[in-house]
DNA sequence: CGTTTACCTTGACGTGCATCAATTCGCCCT
DNA sequence: AGGGCGAATTGATGCACGTCAAGGTAAACG
């Protein structure tokens, strides 16, 4: 893990950033600084005290909780030009980082520091909505999370997660290449690595999907569509 | 359901405008009203577009997500003195509220304008600090919740929930009164009211606990924490 | 270039919790 | 008081998913 140092021009890159001004953004990169960290490298665990957070600016990081018996579930995956951890700026009771963080790809990353980042809000609601809006956000993604962990079954939440792989855009797009093994994305839907082979080994026989290693090719998207209603 | 007006002295009571002075303090309660409500009342419901957020003045609100199939997950229990649905002051992408709510006693609350809040928000950064320091409060929730559900079984989430009802402070605390119907409860831990059921009864055969009706003797607190490791 | 290692898949089996069903209990209501 | 209704409890049964075990495949590495 390496760290250099971090110019204003790279802080543009960052979305909670936009609109701040010359002498603020000075500041910023003064007290930033680029992480650059390999495969699986942790970066902060669980309960420890919240210094910082992260931009990520290529790789993926993997943020998660533990169990004391050693099973683990993928909270979130972090991808380029997202922001993580922003909420420890507000860490009122100093509980410390709820997640555990780690690169799952080599990865770049800028760091801040929360108490500088604190010294701009102070001065820029403009900047404090954006951050609201990234929490409000977040909110929002967990509550979906709760949803499909309670509500729906296994083979719902894989088919929507397929589904979403899927750009929004594209009418006739039909193939998805796994960014993230297929552990990791079990565990983010709350799945056993075993089940989710099953499943996608029941979507195979049922004619709906195609699948090659990490490349899947959704045979037959409105069927998937119909697993999902009900 | 009744609407009456609000008075700035009203407002003191809520956190997340403490620390605002007379001009804006009189702008909110125009815009704000009081709710009166009955218990089973809805308030709003999921996808509604979101022009209010609440402040319970007294009385509980219950907030859940509920699948096509009709079975119904509890986010959140709202109770005197909280905020709810704070967050749709930034709900850019018009999406609406993420949950249902709807009063599981009869209740008074405060209804306040996304928008009139908005206007507060971008004048007061102290304000700012406030509603952000919820939303981080609230993420918090979330991910421990996301925890209990995947990472630990049924009578883990049970026990834990019932440790957290012992007042913090009183040392030799040991009676609970469940302020909730127990299935209510029982949604709140992801579990099926026969199940809660079950658990109760295996703690009490295990000589952890006594119950009659709504109250619970935790008899052997060391005990229940016991369960809660490994 | 062979070996290691991590990931994935499939089978056999076990279990925690859900589901279905039947009482019982307590409470509101007239 | 009595009737009606939702909540809670308990039993019988089933199933979705987890666990354990045994290869198979492919990329990483000396």
């Amino acid at each position: 893990m390496t760290r250099t140092t971090v110019s204003p021009v790279d802080i543009q890159r960052v979305f909670l950033f936009s609109g701040i001004d010359g002498d603020m953004l000075v500041n910023i990169s003064k007290t930033a600084a680029r992480i650059d960290c390999a495969s699986g490298q942790p970066l902060f665990h669980l309960g420890d005290p919240a210094t910082y957070f992260y931009f990520v600016e290529s790789g993926r990081i993997l943020l998660s909780r533990s169990s004391s018996a050693g099973d683990e579930k993928v909270i979130a995956l972090i991808g380029p030009d997202e922001t993580f951890a922003e909420a420890m700026m507000f860490d009122e009771n100093r509980r410390g980082y709820p997640v555990d963080a780690r690169a799952i790809e080599h990865s770049s990353l800028l760091r801040f520091s929360v108490a500088t980042m604190r010294d701009i809000l102070a001065q820029s609601p403009e900047c404090c909505f954006r951050v609201m809006g990234v929490l409000s956000t977040r909110l929002h993604e967990l509550v979906l999370q709760i949803d499909e962990i309670t509500l729906h079954n296994g083979t719902y939440r894989l088919v929507a997660y397929l589904l979403r792989q899927l750009p929004p855009d594209a009418e006739h797009a039909r193939d998805i290449q796994l960014a993230i093994p297929k552990n990791v994305i079990a565990s983010h839907l709350s799945l056993q690595p075993e089940t989710f082979s099953r499943i996608l080994a029941n979507l195979r026989h049922a004619d709906l999907i195609v699948t090659e290693g990490a490349h899947i090719v959704l045979k037959d998207v409105a069927g998937l569509r119909q697993l999902l209603e009900t």
